[in-house]
DNA sequence: TTCTAATATATAACAAGGTATATAACAAGG
DNA sequence: CCTTGTTATATACCTTGTTATATATTAGAA
Protein backbone atom coordinates (compact mmCIF):
# COMPACT_ATOMS: atom_id res chain seq x y z
CA UNK A 1 0.00 0.00 0.00
CA UNK A 2 2.15 2.78 -1.59
CA UNK A 3 2.37 5.76 1.17
CA UNK A 4 0.35 8.88 -0.63
CA UNK A 5 1.54 11.75 1.80
CA UNK A 6 5.26 10.50 0.20
CA UNK A 7 3.86 9.97 -2.99
CA UNK A 8 2.36 13.41 -3.41
CA UNK A 9 5.19 15.09 -2.34
CA UNK A 10 5.51 18.66 -2.00
CA UNK A 11 1.89 19.06 -2.61
CA UNK A 12 0.67 17.57 0.89
CA UNK A 13 4.08 18.76 2.20
CA UNK A 14 2.13 20.34 5.62
CA UNK A 15 0.19 17.22 6.36
CA UNK A 16 3.60 15.22 6.24
CA UNK A 17 5.61 17.62 8.48
CA UNK A 18 2.87 17.23 10.94
CA UNK A 19 2.54 13.40 10.36
CA UNK A 20 6.19 13.36 11.14
CA UNK A 21 5.92 16.00 13.89
CA UNK A 22 3.81 14.35 16.21
CA UNK A 23 5.77 10.98 15.61
CA UNK A 24 8.91 12.32 16.90
CA UNK A 25 7.25 13.81 19.77
CA UNK A 26 4.98 10.81 20.73
CA UNK A 27 8.00 8.40 20.87
CA UNK A 28 9.74 11.36 22.90
CA UNK A 29 6.69 10.98 25.13
CA UNK A 30 7.45 7.62 26.10
CA UNK A 31 11.39 8.73 27.02
CA UNK A 32 9.99 11.32 29.19
CA UNK A 33 7.27 9.35 31.02
CA UNK A 34 10.38 6.23 31.51
CA UNK A 35 12.31 8.62 32.81
CA UNK A 36 9.37 9.85 35.51
CA UNK A 37 9.05 13.15 33.67
CA UNK A 38 5.65 13.92 34.06
CA UNK A 39 4.93 16.28 31.46
CA UNK A 40 3.79 16.10 28.02
CA UNK A 41 6.31 17.08 25.55
CA UNK A 42 4.61 19.64 23.91
CA UNK A 43 4.95 21.49 27.37
CA UNK A 44 8.00 21.04 27.49
CA UNK A 45 9.22 23.82 25.16
CA UNK A 46 7.44 26.57 27.64
CA UNK A 47 9.67 25.37 30.35
CA UNK A 48 12.33 25.42 27.80
CA UNK A 49 12.05 28.96 26.84
CA UNK A 50 11.25 30.50 30.38
CA UNK A 51 14.95 28.12 31.49
CA UNK A 52 16.41 29.85 28.70
CA UNK A 53 15.68 33.44 28.93
CA UNK A 54 14.22 33.97 32.38
CA UNK A 55 10.78 34.96 33.82
CA UNK A 56 8.78 35.91 30.71
CA UNK A 57 4.91 37.07 30.29
CA UNK A 58 1.95 35.18 28.13
CA UNK A 59 2.89 37.52 25.21
CA UNK A 60 6.88 36.67 25.18
CA UNK A 61 6.56 33.26 25.68
CA UNK A 62 4.21 32.99 22.29
CA UNK A 63 6.53 35.30 20.32
CA UNK A 64 9.95 33.00 21.94
CA UNK A 65 7.99 29.76 20.60
CA UNK A 66 5.75 31.07 17.57
CA UNK A 67 2.84 29.69 18.71
CA UNK A 68 -0.49 31.94 19.14
CA UNK A 69 -0.91 33.22 22.63
CA UNK A 70 -4.30 31.68 23.57
CA UNK A 71 -2.15 28.16 23.39
CA UNK A 72 0.30 29.91 25.66
CA UNK A 73 -2.47 30.94 28.28
CA UNK A 74 -3.63 27.32 27.73
CA UNK A 75 0.10 25.93 28.63
CA UNK A 76 0.80 28.23 31.64
CA UNK A 77 -1.91 27.51 33.15
CA UNK A 78 -1.81 23.48 33.16
CA UNK A 79 1.99 23.67 34.03
CA UNK A 80 1.41 26.48 37.06
CA UNK A 81 -1.59 23.65 38.45
CA UNK A 82 1.18 21.23 37.87
CA UNK A 83 3.51 23.18 40.10
CA UNK A 84 6.27 23.59 37.50
CA UNK A 85 5.16 27.26 37.23
CA UNK A 86 4.11 30.56 38.78
CA UNK A 87 3.01 33.62 37.58
CA UNK A 88 2.76 37.43 38.82
CA UNK A 89 0.44 40.26 37.94
CA UNK A 90 3.03 42.64 36.84
CA UNK A 91 3.28 46.09 39.39
CA UNK A 92 3.34 48.72 36.87
CA UNK A 93 1.23 47.09 34.14
CA UNK A 94 -1.53 44.65 35.67
CA UNK A 95 -2.29 43.48 32.14
CA UNK A 96 0.46 41.50 31.86
CA UNK A 97 1.05 38.16 33.63
CA UNK A 98 4.94 37.38 34.42
CA UNK A 99 5.40 33.71 34.54
CA UNK A 100 8.48 32.09 35.89
CA UNK A 101 9.58 28.47 37.01
CA UNK A 102 9.10 27.39 40.37
CA UNK A 103 12.00 25.67 42.19
CA UNK A 104 10.27 22.03 41.60
CA UNK A 105 10.16 23.46 38.07
CA UNK A 106 13.87 24.33 37.84
CA UNK A 107 14.70 21.63 39.52
CA UNK A 108 12.69 19.34 37.18
CA UNK A 109 14.30 21.51 33.87
CA UNK A 110 18.34 21.17 35.30
CA UNK A 111 17.85 16.95 35.70
CA UNK A 112 16.44 16.80 32.55
CA UNK A 113 18.82 19.03 31.12
CA UNK A 114 21.89 16.98 32.56
CA UNK A 115 20.16 13.05 31.79
CA UNK A 116 17.53 12.95 29.49
CA UNK A 117 17.99 15.90 26.75
CA UNK A 118 21.24 15.49 25.79
CA UNK A 119 20.12 11.74 24.86
CA UNK A 120 17.63 12.65 23.25
CA UNK A 121 19.48 15.32 21.03
CA UNK A 122 21.81 12.98 20.26
CA UNK A 123 19.32 9.89 19.63
CA UNK A 124 17.42 12.55 16.97
CA UNK A 125 20.47 13.80 15.78
CA UNK A 126 21.81 10.33 15.26
CA UNK A 127 19.04 8.86 12.99
CA UNK A 128 19.64 12.54 11.15
CA UNK A 129 23.16 11.71 10.48
CA UNK A 130 22.69 10.20 7.43
CA UNK A 131 20.12 12.45 5.68
CA UNK A 132 21.50 13.98 2.14
CA UNK A 133 20.11 15.71 -0.52
CA UNK A 134 16.53 17.37 -1.00
CA UNK A 135 14.07 18.25 1.93
CA UNK A 136 12.11 15.49 0.49
CA UNK A 137 14.64 12.92 0.12
CA UNK A 138 15.37 14.22 3.71
CA UNK A 139 12.11 13.47 5.25
CA UNK A 140 11.71 10.13 3.41
CA UNK A 141 15.21 8.92 4.45
CA UNK A 142 14.43 10.19 8.58
CA UNK A 143 11.02 8.54 7.94
CA UNK A 144 12.88 5.32 7.29
CA UNK A 145 15.81 5.61 9.79
CA UNK A 146 12.49 5.68 12.41
CA UNK A 147 10.76 2.79 11.31
CA UNK A 148 14.45 0.68 11.58
CA UNK A 149 14.68 2.43 15.11
CA UNK A 150 12.57 4.94 17.22
CA UNK A 151 13.96 7.40 18.89
CA UNK A 152 12.93 5.63 22.25
CA UNK A 153 15.39 2.96 20.84
CA UNK A 154 18.18 4.34 20.20
CA UNK A 155 18.24 6.30 23.60
CA UNK A 156 17.72 3.17 24.92
CA UNK A 157 20.82 2.22 23.32
CA UNK A 158 22.99 4.95 24.21
CA UNK A 159 21.92 4.70 27.69
CA UNK A 160 23.07 0.68 27.86
CA UNK A 161 26.27 2.32 27.03
CA UNK A 162 26.83 -0.80 25.07
CA UNK A 163 25.72 0.88 21.44
CA UNK A 164 24.87 -2.54 20.33
CA UNK A 165 24.19 -0.66 16.97
CA UNK A 166 21.44 0.82 15.38
CA UNK A 167 20.17 1.04 12.28
CA UNK A 168 20.42 4.77 10.90
CA UNK B 1 13.37 37.51 20.31
CA UNK B 2 15.04 34.21 19.93
CA UNK B 3 13.29 31.66 18.02
CA UNK B 4 13.85 28.84 20.55
CA UNK B 5 12.80 25.76 18.75
CA UNK B 6 15.48 27.03 16.47
CA UNK B 7 18.08 27.35 19.10
CA UNK B 8 17.31 23.79 20.72
CA UNK B 9 17.79 22.18 17.49
CA UNK B 10 17.09 18.16 17.80
CA UNK B 11 15.66 18.23 20.94
CA UNK B 12 12.59 19.71 20.20
CA UNK B 13 12.66 18.78 16.32
CA UNK B 14 9.19 17.36 16.63
CA UNK B 15 7.43 20.99 17.66
CA UNK B 16 9.19 22.33 15.09
CA UNK B 17 8.04 20.25 12.14
CA UNK B 18 4.27 20.50 13.89
CA UNK B 19 5.48 23.72 14.00
CA UNK B 20 6.20 24.58 10.22
CA UNK B 21 3.43 21.77 8.67
CA UNK B 22 0.33 24.00 10.03
CA UNK B 23 1.96 27.24 8.76
CA UNK B 24 2.14 25.43 5.18
CA UNK B 25 -1.06 24.20 5.87
CA UNK B 26 -2.92 27.32 6.78
CA UNK B 27 -1.22 29.01 3.98
CA UNK B 28 -2.79 26.59 1.71
CA UNK B 29 -6.12 26.96 2.84
CA UNK B 30 -6.01 30.72 2.03
CA UNK B 31 -5.38 29.27 -1.63
CA UNK B 32 -8.29 27.21 -1.55
CA UNK B 33 -10.84 29.11 -0.25
CA UNK B 34 -9.87 31.86 -2.57
CA UNK B 35 -9.85 29.58 -5.22
CA UNK B 36 -13.90 28.29 -4.65
CA UNK B 37 -12.55 25.12 -2.72
CA UNK B 38 -14.43 24.32 0.16
CA UNK B 39 -12.64 21.74 1.77
CA UNK B 40 -10.26 21.98 4.77
CA UNK B 41 -7.33 21.66 3.66
CA UNK B 42 -6.51 18.28 6.38
CA UNK B 43 -9.04 16.46 4.37
CA UNK B 44 -7.50 16.94 1.22
CA UNK B 45 -5.52 13.35 1.43
CA UNK B 46 -8.38 11.92 1.79
CA UNK B 47 -10.26 12.73 -1.44
CA UNK B 48 -6.33 12.55 -3.02
CA UNK B 49 -6.15 8.82 -2.06
CA UNK B 50 -9.35 7.38 -3.30
CA UNK B 51 -8.59 9.40 -6.58
CA UNK B 52 -5.86 7.67 -6.84
CA UNK B 53 -6.26 4.55 -5.71
CA UNK B 54 -10.11 4.41 -6.12
CA UNK B 55 -12.75 2.98 -3.86
CA UNK B 56 -11.08 2.02 0.01
CA UNK B 57 -12.21 1.01 3.10
CA UNK B 58 -11.58 3.33 6.24
CA UNK B 59 -8.62 0.95 7.48
CA UNK B 60 -6.90 1.03 4.01
CA UNK B 61 -7.34 4.72 3.83
CA UNK B 62 -5.86 4.81 7.26
CA UNK B 63 -3.09 2.75 6.40
CA UNK B 64 -2.09 4.74 3.22
CA UNK B 65 -2.39 7.80 4.89
CA UNK B 66 -0.37 7.23 8.08
CA UNK B 67 -2.85 8.02 10.57
CA UNK B 68 -4.69 6.40 13.15
CA UNK B 69 -8.46 5.04 12.18
CA UNK B 70 -10.74 6.85 13.93
CA UNK B 71 -9.60 10.21 12.29
CA UNK B 72 -10.39 8.81 9.24
CA UNK B 73 -13.60 7.81 10.41
CA UNK B 74 -14.84 11.19 11.74
CA UNK B 75 -13.45 12.75 8.41
CA UNK B 76 -15.04 10.48 5.68
CA UNK B 77 -18.20 11.30 7.63
CA UNK B 78 -18.03 14.76 7.41
CA UNK B 79 -16.49 14.68 3.91
CA UNK B 80 -19.81 12.28 3.02
CA UNK B 81 -22.12 15.01 4.93
CA UNK B 82 -20.40 17.73 2.28
CA UNK B 83 -21.53 15.32 -0.97
CA UNK B 84 -17.53 14.77 -2.02
CA UNK B 85 -17.61 10.94 -0.41
CA UNK B 86 -20.59 8.32 -0.42
CA UNK B 87 -19.76 5.05 1.15
CA UNK B 88 -21.87 1.62 0.93
CA UNK B 89 -21.64 -1.24 3.51
CA UNK B 90 -19.64 -4.40 1.73
CA UNK B 91 -21.53 -7.31 0.38
CA UNK B 92 -19.35 -9.92 1.92
CA UNK B 93 -18.33 -8.58 4.57
CA UNK B 94 -20.70 -6.27 6.78
CA UNK B 95 -18.07 -4.42 8.72
CA UNK B 96 -16.56 -3.00 5.88
CA UNK B 97 -17.86 0.64 4.35
CA UNK B 98 -16.58 1.02 1.65
CA UNK B 99 -15.54 4.81 0.49
CA UNK B 100 -15.79 6.44 -2.96
CA UNK B 101 -15.86 10.08 -4.50
CA UNK B 102 -18.95 11.12 -5.65
CA UNK B 103 -19.69 12.78 -9.16
CA UNK B 104 -19.43 16.20 -7.22
CA UNK B 105 -16.01 14.92 -5.20
CA UNK B 106 -14.71 13.46 -8.49
CA UNK B 107 -15.19 16.58 -10.56
CA UNK B 108 -13.92 19.01 -7.37
CA UNK B 109 -11.01 16.77 -7.32
CA UNK B 110 -10.70 17.13 -11.02
CA UNK B 111 -11.18 21.22 -11.36
CA UNK B 112 -8.13 20.57 -8.10
CA UNK B 113 -5.85 18.72 -9.77
CA UNK B 114 -5.91 20.88 -13.14
CA UNK B 115 -5.55 24.52 -11.13
CA UNK B 116 -4.64 24.48 -8.00
CA UNK B 117 -2.39 21.69 -7.19
CA UNK B 118 -0.29 22.05 -9.53
CA UNK B 119 0.29 25.85 -8.79
CA UNK B 120 0.39 24.62 -5.03
CA UNK B 121 2.97 22.07 -5.84
CA UNK B 122 5.51 24.30 -7.85
CA UNK B 123 5.24 27.39 -5.20
CA UNK B 124 5.97 24.42 -2.70
CA UNK B 125 8.82 23.20 -4.66
CA UNK B 126 10.09 26.32 -5.73
CA UNK B 127 10.19 27.29 -1.73
CA UNK B 128 12.34 24.61 -1.59
CA UNK B 129 14.54 24.69 -4.23
CA UNK B 130 17.38 26.85 -2.52
CA UNK B 131 17.29 24.36 0.39
CA UNK B 132 20.54 23.06 1.36
CA UNK B 133 22.97 21.13 3.88
CA UNK B 134 21.42 19.32 6.92
CA UNK B 135 17.77 18.76 7.64
CA UNK B 136 17.80 21.32 10.11
CA UNK B 137 19.22 23.94 7.59
CA UNK B 138 16.89 23.39 5.26
CA UNK B 139 14.15 23.70 7.97
CA UNK B 140 15.83 27.16 8.84
CA UNK B 141 15.99 28.08 5.51
CA UNK B 142 12.40 26.65 4.45
CA UNK B 143 11.14 29.18 7.40
CA UNK B 144 12.99 32.18 6.09
CA UNK B 145 12.07 31.67 2.74
CA UNK B 146 8.43 31.62 3.93
CA UNK B 147 8.76 34.80 5.82
CA UNK B 148 9.97 36.63 3.16
CA UNK B 149 6.86 34.79 0.39
CA UNK B 150 4.04 33.02 1.77
CA UNK B 151 2.99 29.86 -0.58
CA UNK B 152 -0.13 32.19 -1.04
CA UNK B 153 1.76 34.49 -2.01
CA UNK B 154 4.40 32.53 -4.79
CA UNK B 155 1.02 30.84 -6.24
CA UNK B 156 -0.63 34.39 -6.28
CA UNK B 157 2.52 35.46 -8.42
CA UNK B 158 2.79 31.96 -10.58
CA UNK B 159 -0.83 32.81 -11.76
CA UNK B 160 -0.36 36.06 -11.92
CA UNK B 161 2.41 34.57 -14.61
CA UNK B 162 4.41 37.99 -15.06
CA UNK B 163 6.45 35.69 -12.21
CA UNK B 164 7.33 39.72 -10.80
CA UNK B 165 9.88 37.82 -8.55
CA UNK B 166 10.05 36.29 -5.39
CA UNK B 167 12.74 35.82 -2.47
CA UNK B 168 13.59 32.23 -2.00
C1' DT C 1 -23.36 -25.99 15.62
C1' DT C 2 -21.65 -22.97 19.04
C1' DC C 3 -18.24 -20.71 21.70
C1' DT C 4 -14.09 -17.91 21.18
C1' DA C 5 -10.93 -15.03 19.01
C1' DA C 6 -9.98 -11.75 15.63
C1' DT C 7 -11.21 -7.88 12.73
C1' DA C 8 -13.50 -3.42 11.04
C1' DT C 9 -15.53 0.46 12.36
C1' DA C 10 -17.64 3.64 15.69
C1' DT C 11 -17.70 6.16 19.81
C1' DA C 12 -15.92 8.51 23.85
C1' DA C 13 -12.72 11.18 26.14
C1' DC C 14 -8.75 13.94 25.99
C1' DA C 15 -4.96 17.06 24.20
C1' DA C 16 -3.24 20.68 21.49
C1' DG C 17 -3.54 23.93 18.05
C1' DG C 18 -6.08 27.60 15.66
C1' DT C 19 -9.27 32.02 15.03
C1' DA C 20 -12.38 35.30 16.76
C1' DT C 21 -13.79 37.91 20.35
C1' DA C 22 -14.45 39.56 25.26
C1' DT C 23 -12.43 41.86 29.16
C1' DA C 24 -9.42 44.67 31.59
C1' DA C 25 -5.93 47.99 31.85
C1' DC C 26 -3.19 51.44 29.94
C1' DA C 27 -2.05 55.71 27.03
C1' DA C 28 -2.90 59.91 24.84
C1' DG C 29 -5.53 63.81 23.08
C1' DG C 30 -9.23 67.02 23.61
C1' DC D 1 -10.53 64.17 33.72
C1' DC D 2 -13.04 61.59 30.06
C1' DT D 3 -13.40 59.41 25.82
C1' DT D 4 -11.08 56.52 22.33
C1' DG D 5 -7.84 53.48 20.65
C1' DT D 6 -4.41 50.01 21.77
C1' DT D 7 -2.48 46.24 24.20
C1' DA D 8 -2.26 41.90 27.16
C1' DT D 9 -4.58 38.13 28.45
C1' DA D 10 -8.63 35.15 28.85
C1' DT D 11 -12.46 32.73 27.01
C1' DA D 12 -15.36 30.36 23.64
C1' DC D 13 -15.66 27.44 20.01
C1' DC D 14 -13.91 24.49 16.35
C1' DT D 15 -10.72 21.18 14.11
C1' DT D 16 -7.75 17.43 14.03
C1' DG D 17 -5.08 14.07 16.12
C1' DT D 18 -4.52 10.62 19.72
C1' DT D 19 -5.69 6.25 22.80
C1' DA D 20 -8.94 3.18 24.81
C1' DT D 21 -12.90 0.84 24.36
C1' DA D 22 -17.57 -0.65 22.57
C1' DT D 23 -20.16 -2.93 18.96
C1' DA D 24 -20.95 -5.77 15.16
C1' DT D 25 -19.47 -9.16 12.21
C1' DT D 26 -16.70 -12.86 10.61
C1' DA D 27 -13.68 -17.00 11.04
C1' DG D 28 -12.17 -21.00 13.17
C1' DA D 29 -11.94 -24.68 16.47
C1' DA D 30 -14.06 -27.93 19.45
Amino acid sequence: MEDTLRVLGYLTLGSRLKRLGERLQSDTQTLLTAGQIEVPVAQLPVLAVLDRLGPLNIGDIALSLGVAQPGITRTVTKLEAYGFLKSEQDDTDKRIRVVHLTGKGQRMVDEAKNNLWPDIETAVRQACSALEGSLLEQLSMLENALDSASIARRVAVLQGEKADDVTI
